[in-house]
DNA sequence: ATTAATCTTGACCGTTCGGTCAGGTTTATT
DNA sequence: AATAAACCTGACCGAACGGTCAAGATTAAT
């Protein structure tokens, strides 16, 4: 927030002033030679662990229960090892975001390649579907961050999601426009899409409580996929 | 977690210790005079306060985000006061917390009250839109709860809500048997109402980006509320 | 072998947190 | 009018937070 510019960034080459660094290509000081790329190991490898942890403990404890000594734990790392590598804990946080931003579009591809609406959505479905039960971490720390009114990314939903929308928005009418699947709202559908198969990673521990205390097994988790695509094809008129 | 079990209760009359406090019938203390009750008014009025204060600043920061100092400050009061009322931050919350729990159950009144599957769904849906709109604060309260672990009101969810699930479920089996709806599970039928009726409060920060940073007006979310019952109840053909 | 860059880390710092408390003020009871 | 109960609050406390830093260890470049 009110830091100085200027500041050697310690994260990088030590002769590099921040904003030298952010001038630079991300590559450029990499290139020279091929050992280099070797040294990049290191920072690659402790990166990642350092993101696995953040994974876990921002989904376990939200962003400010998480703790940057908590992160380090899991981690296997001292806390001052974290930020030599992410300046702040805002940048952590805003790193692991990123990363789920990217699944949560990927996702998307099979909805892409088919061009049938019910080929296409049940794809769309079952994708949602099988990212929440392999990612539940993932997914809650997006809801948590929609939650808190998006402080961080509301600019890439206004701007990369809302535009990954309409493309989608676009297709959907053109599937009514046919006579494929009934008039309605084309938005509202895609928001109860991304609500039911959401709800079974970040409402979990609801869902857990109310099956016995047990989570929900493979075959019934298979139960629920089928039941949410059956119910979403059927009542927009794409199945009978 | 690790207090004095013996300590003074502050909180209510000094000469009572805590023990002695929880031992009591809650009213017994306030019934010796009619002026009482005007003494009382007081404390009423201050917990409502401090209760509608806390509502706001834990929905917008979370719990651990949320600070006493940023409640007090929202309530008009010293921070000291609060803890006058309120022993601890968690116990504020848990009384939050107990306060949406009866939200959420009374939400159930249409259900139970219609004979015919498609006016009680119907009804349920709609009372469940309703309160997202009405009280969105109270929703991702509930929600942030839940995404966490459901530390708070584990036991709540497990007896209390899940008695709750039992007796409807056991009333939509009985629709499925008189062959009213098509065969399905009723628990992920309740998930699904619940997932998209609370989406419209929980992702309410992430549908206003994506429909030109403008909350839905009262049109849209009229719109969103009636293809929401629809698609639902011509999902599980209930409806043509 | 020497030098330079990168990586590592225990100790430390200022700030803010939830919570306490003594002592004053207001309200109710007699 | 006097007493007691309830209410109020500025000042304070120890703990934990995110973040910093100097100095040593390791790795790469020459």
């Amino acid at each position: 927030m009110k830091k100085q510019q200027q500041q050697t960034f310690r994260g990088g080459p030590q002769f590099f002033t921040r904003t030298e660094e952010l001038l630079k290509n991300d590559l450029s000081k990499y290139k020279k030679t091929a050992k280099s790329v070797r040294k990049n190991q290191i920072r690659i490898n402790n990166e990642r662990r350092i993101l696995a942890a953040a994974v876990k403990i921002f989904a376990g404890y939200g962003y400010q229960g998480a703790t940057m000594r908590n992160i380090a734990e899991e981690a296997g790392l001292p806390k001052a090892n974290l930020h030599y590598y992410f300046q702040t804990k805002e940048q952590l946080y805003r790193q692991v975001l990123d990363g789920i931003f990217k699944d949560w579009l990927a996702a998307a591809n099979t909805f892409d390649e088919c061009e049938e609406p019910v080929e296409a959505l049940r794809g769309y479905i079952e994708t949602k579907m099988d990212l929440s039960r392999k990612r539940p971490l993932e997914s809650r720390i997006w809801a948590e961050e929609i939650l808190r009114g998006a402080p961080l990314i509301q600019d890439q939903l206004e701007q990369t999601l809302a535009a990954w929308l309409d493309t989608r928005v676009k297709r959907i009418t053109d599937w009514i426009n046919t006579g494929t699947i009934q008039a309605l709202n084309p938005r509202i559908l895609m928001y109860m899409i991304w609500a039911v198969t959401q709800h079974f990673a970040d409402f979990e521990s609801q869902i857990r409580a109310l099956n016995q205390q047990q989570n929900l097994s493979d075959e019934q988790f298979a139960e629920a996929k089928t039941q949410v695509v059956q119910t979403i094809l059927k009542g927009i008129g794409a199945l009978d």
